[in-house]
DNA sequence: TTGTACGCGTTATCAT
DNA sequence: ATGATAACGCGTACAA
């Protein structure tokens, strides 16, 4: 008999009856709150508890129970995710807070290869959580898929893939856009182009359109300059572009901080001062925004709202209420000194 | 009768077995790469699963295998989590592909109230997760209480709270800041100072050591400017101060690139040229680093080995092999133009 | 108010 | 190679 011996094992109800004398109905039921448990026993099994460390066993409760009151939080783009993408960690922050508050826990699953992939799905689809938040999805994504094929009570931050019927929540790119186009223009610009990144998005196009909104008849497609990427050197390379089609432009609306600061690089080379010559806004108030010489004036995202709001939806759909399909958030338009 | 159901109830070994007309020990077999299945059963037994769409349910797996091949990864610091550290991400995907290749699943568990703390304990304790990382644990933390009173197969990053006896592993922050001082020295420097951050923390008041260690007898603690965080503003507001107590300063350790950078601020408004008048090197090698200008030299954090020997410490108790206890992971120095 | 007994979906042991 | 059957630990009708 070894007397080091390794993990003890876990207590179960059956031990806890013993000691408490009483049956395993009981320590169920006073463990549930039932109301239907004397007071005598109440305190036999509060003794027994502790003295045994009783803690229910989540496996078998998940089977019984067919629940396992807790939600994936999918995130599928891990290279990008804690630096490129400045809104994730307040979407997962905002998630957490909405599901703990409904006592549910949240569990992260990076997908960071095909092996992830295959294994992730397994996870949904095994019933190892009720439900799930699927952020920066992929077309045809597998993941995906199988959330739409086993029907699993899902919400995803940003267009669902495919014609996924999901429910999901974005921000209203279109309307911010459009926002900070207008105030840009309001600062008494004539020429004012766009940088517009990511076309083949949502988020892209729309910013797009919210962009040509603001214009109205003002609009001249010869500022449009669009780059494949959210990127510095987008931002540069597109906004050199610009410069020599437009020399005459004075204010440029960039698709995100990251296309703007790339653009204040251009312009700075180009002898143009911001913002006395150039008005510059951007888009998502990420760590760039503020790195900028002069600070940048851009959208802020309510990263923490589309969390919150993901986590709400699938919620609503785990309590079976009819819940909305979609969701539009407000942005704040955060004005500094590039505009 | 609805026609337009809710979810499908999922398919069973049973159901499986009806279809495939044998046996529901054979098709546990099949699913298990027993070897011991006939060829013509396993031609049923796939045609079936494919037909019903089966998939094993977790909990009933978990409840009678008693291992769930997934492990928890808990993080402490959600409110700095993608902001201050900039290593976390790659904690996390060193960690994950290392479980990934052990085929077991990572949920990260992320703790930012009361609530979830108690969530997060139960989750342990009830055996959803076999094992568990645990990063910036707090002194007294519930997480790490449970940890050690239930032996649950753990493994730390950073230095584990209280007299816990958990394997752990941590860069040799030490030796880091000695080794960068030093170099720092050799570039000519006669008045190297130093902002210390978190001295509460074994990080914080390690990399001081190892400060010290580098200046020997040319130590003076008058070149020492103790600030709270590892922040930008604690950065400037240090050096600020420094200025002020030391103007001859020609060369500074920040304990951070983020104080670093909030240092350089400082300088540049004090009329002081990097690296000419004044030397800078940081430590993380984070995003700050490369923003700077110049760019800073500074120390890099093998963050992905660190999330990879976690694992693999966890991974190693898992089997019930005599894992190390300790592991202290070398850094590498990154020298760019900041000194 | 409490105890009994069944079922949740698997794996594993034992016959066959 | 395969089929029965007993666990795994819990919730919950149902009976008492």
């Amino acid at each position: 008999m070894s007397t080091t011996s390794g993990r003890p094992r876990r207590a179960t109800v059956h031990d806890v009856a013993v000691v408490a004398g009483v049956s395993r109905g009981t320590i169920s039921r006073y463990v549930n709150g039932d109301p239907y448990v004397s007071a005598s026993a109440r305190e036999a099994i509060e003794a027994a508890i502790a003295e045994v460390g009783y803690v229910p066993n989540t496996a078998a409760r998940h089977l019984v129970m067919q629940r396992t009151e807790s939600v994936a939080f999918i995130v599928h783009e891990p290279h990008s995710l804690f630096v490129e993408d400045p809104n994730i960690g307040g979407i997962l922050l905002g998630a957490n807070a909405a599901l703990s508050e409904a006592d549910h826990q949240m569990a992260v699953l990076i997908v960071d290869s095909e092996r992830d992939t295959d294994r992730v799905a397994r996870y949904l689809s095994g019933g190892s959580v009720d439900g799930a938040i699927i952020v920066s999805a992929r077309a045809n994504d597998p993941v995906a898929r199988v959330v739409e094929k086993l029907k699993i009570p899902a919400a995803f931050v940003g267009h669902p893939p495919g014609a996924s019927s999901a429910a999901f929540v974005v921000i209203d790119n279109r309307g911010s856009a459009r926002a900070i186009t207008s105030r840009l223009l309001e600062t008494g610009r004539r020429r004012v182009g766009m940088i517009a990144a990511a076309l083949d998005r949502d988020s892209g196009s729309d910013r797009l359109a919210g962009f040509t909104d603001a214009l109205g008849d003002r609009f001249d497609p010869g500022l449009i300059e669009p780059v494949p990427l959210y990127s510095y050197s987008a931002g540069r390379d597109g906004m050199t572009a610009l410069l020599e089609r437009a020399p005459d432009i004075d204010g440029v609306f960039a698709a995100s901080d990251a296309v703007a600061a790339g653009a204040m690089e251009a312009l700075r080379a180009a002898g143009r001062r911001v913002p006395i010559d150039v008005g510059v806004v951007g888009f998502d108030d990420s760590a760039w925004a503020r790195r900028t010489l002069p600070a940048l004036s851009t959208v802020r995202q309510p990263a923490e709202g589309l969390g919150r709001q993901a986590a709400a939806l699938v919620l609503a759909q785990l309590r079976g209420e009819a819940a909305p399909g979609e969701m539009l958030l407000d942005c704040e338009i955060v004005w500094r000194e590039s505009a």
